[in-house]
DNA sequence: GCCTAAAATTAGGTATAGCTAAATTGAGTA
DNA sequence: TACTCAATTTAGCTATACCTAATTTTAGGC
């Protein structure tokens, strides 16, 4: 057998690089260079090399490559790249508040799966949620049509005065740091007080109206995006 | 990449050898020819026989094989399908009971996902449809610790003399079929009058209370096991 | 404009899991 | 016992997707 096929004939492999392809393009969806594919899909640079021209050579290509000059997702990818993470963040959804798995568990279960589950699958689970439009990290699922609300937050990493914050989403890469923010309440949603500490080397946070003081180190304040208050 | 390994370092493919050696070596667990697992997977014989002596000659083998005489799972092959079995009928069952799948689609989307999901997930489905034994379609989901219940039923097609009978299961085989038996009320549980229409080559059956009857041919009669009603 | 080093590419090789076609084996029949 | 043929095995090939090592290219510093 080779590797399985998904309906549209990509195989998991392909999706993951088209995903790589989105994350690492970002919002601009600049070019992304060989290097950084390597290094966030664990792979060698050559492997990428070869992946990428395979891909550009098909005769609907989901990449524009250009040799030496890195490679950017083609409308065909786009569209594919974004409904392997509607997968992934519906398939988190489900997990999380139908299967009540622990918040650091639903990432990599969910990184498997968004490439094996039918457009049936995504469709109930979609339904069964009520069509959610936030996964559990706070992040966007995007729609059936695979359009993507953006909003705009920074790192707390970035914060530079004091203030009160609302946590947009945490990152979901971390599974041991994320349970230990779950378990201090800095959940999407949540109100936060934020003092720079100039001492220690990081922050100090208030979640909520509770007492509680917690320390975060700038490394986790790195995994942290808020925004301003809307009121 | 090499195709994507299981938790206990099973592929996908070797997975579905284990399943069909179960499955045609049938409760007396008898040897299996290489022709009959080259049918029930749709691959050409050469590549069984290839895939036999590599899963026979690991160091922990799956299979009991030898040249020209067929091949027997081993008892850790054997412990393996039913844990693939178990995955499959315990997601046919969800997606059946929780996600409203209609029964003819359960078994095509289980046939993938059986292979991917984590221990995790089995682990909270099971407990979501309180850790039930009977799958959509009459089949035993055997337990986490590798047991399967088997009851005796027969084919209504052995059937030699008219009677009342409970369906055991239906075959999941075809999707087709399953459809329409679902709609004539012909479930597992449901409890049935049939009759051998010696005219017709094939059976009248009344279900339940029903006035209704209904005409099934001697072919789909292969695909439904009854049991006597206990009272 | 040249030199160097990092980045990218090419060359050559691995494993899985398929395939076809040719050779072999062994079970039942004459 | 010998023959025949279906079942099985072997030999040689393909595709995906990875690898390392060697080579080439580009871009930055001078
Ligand atoms: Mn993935
Ligand atoms: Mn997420
Ligand atoms: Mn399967
Ligand atoms: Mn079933």
């Amino acid at each position: 057998m080779s590797p399985r096929w998904r309906s549209n004939g990509n195989t998991e492999s392909v999706d993951n690089y088209l995903k790589a392809i989105f994350y690492l393009g970002g919002l601009e969806e600049c070019r992304v260079s060989i290097k950084a594919l390597a290094e966030r899909l664990c792979v060698a640079p050559a492997s990428v090399t070869n992946m990428l021209q395979k891909l550009a050579a098909s005769p609907a290509p989901l990449v524009e490559y250009e040799r030496h000059r890195g490679v950017q997702l083609s409308a065909a990818g786009k569209r594919r790249a974004l409904e392997v993470v509607r997968h992934h963040r519906l398939i988190e959804t489900f997990l999380y508040r139908v299967l009540d798995y622990p918040i650091e568990e639903v990432h990599e279960e969910a990184e498997r799966l968004e490439h094996f589950i039918s457009e049936r699958f995504e469709e109930r689970i979609a339904a069964k949620l009520g069509h959610p439009t936030i996964d559990p990290h706070g992040h966007s699922i995007p729609t059936m049509e695979g359009k993507m609300a953006t909003r705009e937050s920074i790192l707390l990493a970035d914060v530079v005065e004091d203030g009160t914050f609302v946590i947009e989403s945490v990152s979901d890469r971390d599974a041991q740091n994320l349970r230990l923010l779950e378990a201090c309440g800095i959940v999407p949603g949540a109100r936060m007080q934020v003092s720079k500490s100039a001492s220690l080397e990081g922050y100090s946070v208030r979640i909520g109206r509770s007492s509680k003081v917690f320390a975060l180190s700038c490394e986790v304040a790195l995994d942290i995006r808020i925004v301003r208050p809307t009121k």
